[in-house]
Order: structure tokens, then C-alpha cells, then sequence
DNA sequence: AACTTTTTGCAAATGATTTGCATTTATAGA
DNA sequence: TCTATAAATGCAAATCATTTGCAAAAAGTT
């Protein structure tokens, strides 16, 4: 079920597009088009922050990345296609990851139900995380 | 389960938000800030685009409304739905609430497995309708 | 009605995202 | 390796959804 994704041939392997997908890589969580920039500078690249956008949009439009919106922000996030489940700490913002994808059993299921062709999901679950349990009890 | 909404007593209940509601109740689709405007004016009434954003905001917070974001746009749409699982058209808009949460059996796992005190989620489900499916087959 | 608090309208600001254009770069071919 | 050409970048300016400050208007209370 697995596939690698590869960026098509029309397109060129430039090194910004190779270090936005790095950074894709290394971050665990979905992050704003701004962040990747800032971490680029910090990573000592001179970066645009148009470059940085023209990128993801198409990166989004070819399926390689996933732009989502988390509940009460209005800039989108960005990340590879793996990530897109996770659980928010309401009083750090902290965020953790969910593998293991519950969705996918259900999948089939909704399917039927609804007629639906299904091609993509977010599950965002929202809480309070250990350390901020033990801080505000 | 089911939970009849209403605006909290804290706030008023003016015209414009009621004809705000009003707009969201008739519409069967999730909309932008902007067409709500629009069709409050081709209604006859004054009202400023401010306010229409002021009360989504307001509504949205309350969870009177649901806010959120189609593929490949850019802009928040609203909409009454009164749960918040959800299936989304990426064609037409439609929305489909999904009742019987799948999320309940996995609570469970999801609060042991990273000992997160859990307060609420959200599943958003893309897809394809059954008359997309037609029409753009 | 008078009072208190919220909400509105309007205009200006914000901030994320996009775009035009001149310049650079990646890639294919000679 | 050198050249041609399309694609991509940097930079600055533009767009446009959303937010905000403030004075005036409306809602809820006594
Ligand atoms: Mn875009
Ligand atoms: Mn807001
Ligand atoms: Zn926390
Ligand atoms: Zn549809």
C-alpha cells in the first residue's frame, strides 16, 4: 500500500525543492509555509519565501505534500502525506503524532454507507498531555 | 445525544446574527465569509462585512458553526452541521455528518498509548459524492 | 426612560499568499 | 563540455481574506 513518491519528471530537482522536502522529512508535525523558511535561513540557505510557497503549492497539487488547517489557526501547515493525524495539547500546544492510523478500518465501512469515494482524511484530536495534566491539576 | 444549539446568554441576539443564522440554515453547502455577505445584501439588508466575520468568528468559537477549508482553497467556509465528523465533497462542497463516531472505540488505546486526557476531536473525511462521482466521470 | 454592556459600521491595518519580471539554474542535446 | 531552452528563483509589489480601533447605535436591565 506503500508507494514512494517521486517528483515527476517535469519538474526540476532544484535545491531548494530538495531541502523544503528535507525539512518535510525531518519535522514531525505539519508546519507553515514561514517556519520551513525560517529553517532554512537558520540552516544557512538563502532561501526566498515566495520560493518557498510556489514549491508547496506544487507539491500540494502533485499529491507529494499535504496542506491542512488546525482548529483555530488561519495559515495553512504543511507536511508528507504520513502525518496528517495527530493529537493537540490544548494548554501547550504540544503535538504528537498518531501512527497506527485508526481511519483506515473505517474506511471501507464509510464508504459503503455513503457512496463516497473516499481520497483523503485529518484526524485531529485535541487534550491535555501529561506534563500539562500534572502542571494545572 | 442529540443537543438543541443556542448562542450562550452572554451574548445579544441581534438582527444580524439572527439573519447570519438564518443564511447558514438555508444553505446546504458550506460558504464563505464573503457569500454570506453577499446574499444578506442581495437580501435587503445593511449589514457590514465586519460583522459577518465578527459572528462566524463568535459562532465558530461557541461551536455553534463549523469552519473549515475545501481542498485547493484558500478560504474558510462555514456551515451549521451539528456534529463535528464529516465527509466533504471536493467537488461540489457537500458536506455529510458522520454519526456514529468512529472515534469512540479508539479513544481508548489513543488515551493509554500516550496518556493524553482527551476533550474533544475532529474527523474530516475527503472525498467524491455519489452525483461528483456522475457528473465529472 | 436611563444605564450598562455588547455590537455594529467604517476605515485602516495586518498578514498570509500570490504575482510580474529580470536573472539564474537545471537538464537535454549537440 | 558547451549551448539552447524551459523551468525556477529572488526581489519587490500586489492581492485579498481577515482583523482591529474607535465612535456611534442597539440590546438587555432596572
Ligand atoms: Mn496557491
Ligand atoms: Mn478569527
Ligand atoms: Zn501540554
Ligand atoms: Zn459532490
Amino acid at each position: 500500500m506503500e508507494q514512494k513518491l517521486e517528483i515527476p519528471k517535469k519538474y526540476r530537482l532544484t535545491k531548494q525543492r530538495k531541502a523544503i522536502l528535507e525539512i518535510l522529512e525531518k519535522s514531525d508535525i505539519p508546519i507553515h509555509a514561514k517556519e520551513i523558511f525560517e529553517r532554512l535561513k537558520k540552516g544557512g540557505w538563502n532561501i526566498n519565501l515566495s520560493t518557498v510557497y510556489r514549491n508547496l503549492d506544487m507539491l500540494t497539487k502533485e499529491g507529494l505534500v499535504i496542506k491542512s488547517y488546525m482548529k483555530g489557526e488561519d495559515k495553512a501547515r504543511y507536511a508528507l502525506p504520513d502525518k496528517k493525524n495527530y493529537l493537540v495539547c490544548e494548554k501547550c500546544g504540544k503535538i504528537v503524532i498518531i501512527d497506527n492510523c485508526p481511519f483506515d478500518k473505517f474506511k471501507e465501512e464509510l464508504k459503503e454507507v455513503h457512496q463516497f469515494e473516499i481520497t483523503g482524511h485529518c484526524i485531529e484530536v485535541y487534550g491535555i498531555c501529561p506534563e500539562c495534566q500534572e502542571k494545572f491539576s
